[in-house]
DNA sequence: TGCCCTATATATCAACCCGATATAGGATTG
DNA sequence: CAATCCTATATCGGGTTGATATATAGGGCA
């Protein structure tokens, strides 16, 4: 599954822009995929040059000029086709967590901010959710969409619980840690369970 | 934040391969942060190159010979210093929400295989979480590898409750809305809120 | 009126990452 | 004893990221 798969995805609900689908693509749909513009604009020329999208240019009232794309009925099929081929993969890429793990390394100050940083970045996307819950509101019959932006209220709700739950431990740990500062006989923690015989230089 | 800072960091919990560091990304930094041998050995090759790590070889006593990585002390104040200045990202990228996403386009079948395979995955990442916690039990002072691992399992045991409990009214829908299967006039939901002037084809 | 900032809109490019693949010796297993 | 798996290193093409360039309209403001 690529960009090209996403813009077909995403013109199933609708004519748009490139720029339209970026929007799209950041709002409620922002806890599921990224995509830029580098590769939105190139995913929409080869889907045009392979007909599975259908192109028109509108000159512009009030703006630049716009090209329109619309979904072809072969760009519908392709898309089903790829719905029900593609593996269900879930991929975390978080900066987030990777300084969370060296904690320890960190002074606290650097640490309350990053943590507040992410939390406030938790609050802004709950509330994009928010917001889309409250349009939703009275339709009955749940779709998709309404599935997934649940499971990002979920999942986030207890991410934004469980740093607010746990973060003073952290300090607590920090504190502990640096006042014997570089330390080198940490006592293994994962990285080394099987690398246990590499012996040669510090650890262990 | 690239993958040299993540070769930089996992190394400061002692030597190691570069297949020990994908086998290190591959457990507890799971969910995390991912990283395979094409980014992991061009890594650790240009951070020799620029002295932040040094290698021994080690010739293989039952097996190929290795390569054995060493965090200098240039190279741990380079990761410091990452770690400081390394805004704090979060991303998400999952085939398995676009695919609920359009949940309503699915077969039945399809749509139960993708949310077992997924809560499936969930499980065996749950596991590798719990069997790493068991280890540390009874060390007193959390250290942000722990405050991770509890983040993953919180998130992840969220995901996993969320699914259980809300597939069903997924099925539901799908029963409703696959009989009168290729609508045109779904209510504007998200991506036409700004594009409302998207008239010229379908929708609207 | 002039100026700046923001939003809309398209497009490109280098740097980087991902996934697949090739290679190869040792261990395990049927 | 061939098949397969595990350890281990390395490379390559295709795709993505993030930054940047370009251009026009509208709002704020002094």
């Amino acid at each position: 599954m690529d960009v090209k798969d996403l813009c077909l995805g995403a013109l199933t609900h609708g004519d748009a822009t490139g720029y339209d689908l970026k929007k799209f693509f950041e709002s409620t749909f922002s806890h599921c995929f990224l995509a830029g513009y580098g590769s939105i604009y190139p995913a929409l020329a080869e889907l045009t040059e392979e007909k599975l999208v259908s192109a028109k240019t509108v000159p512009g009232q009030g703006g630049p000029s716009r090209k329109l794309y619309h979904l072809t009925e072969a760009g519908r099929k392709a898309f089903l086709e790829r719905l029900e081929s593609t593996e269900p993969q879930h991929k975390v890429k978080s900066e987030f967590l990777v300084i969370m793990h060296f904690a320890h390394l960190l002074p606290p100050a650097r640490l309350d901010a990053v943590l507040d940083q992410h939390l406030a970045e938790l609050e802004h996307k709950l509330a994009l959710i928010g917001a889309y819950e409250s349009a939703q509101a009275g339709k009955p019959a749940p779709t998709g969409a309404d599935f997934v932006c649940g499971f990002g209220k979920a999942v986030m709700g207890a991410a934004r619980n469980y740093i607010r739950a746990h973060r003073h431990e952290l300090a607590k740990g920090g504190e502990k840690t640096t006042n014997r500062s570089t330390r080198q006989a940490r006592p293994r923690s994962k990285a080394s369970q099987a690398a246990s015989r590499n012996r040669g230089y510090t650890n262990a």
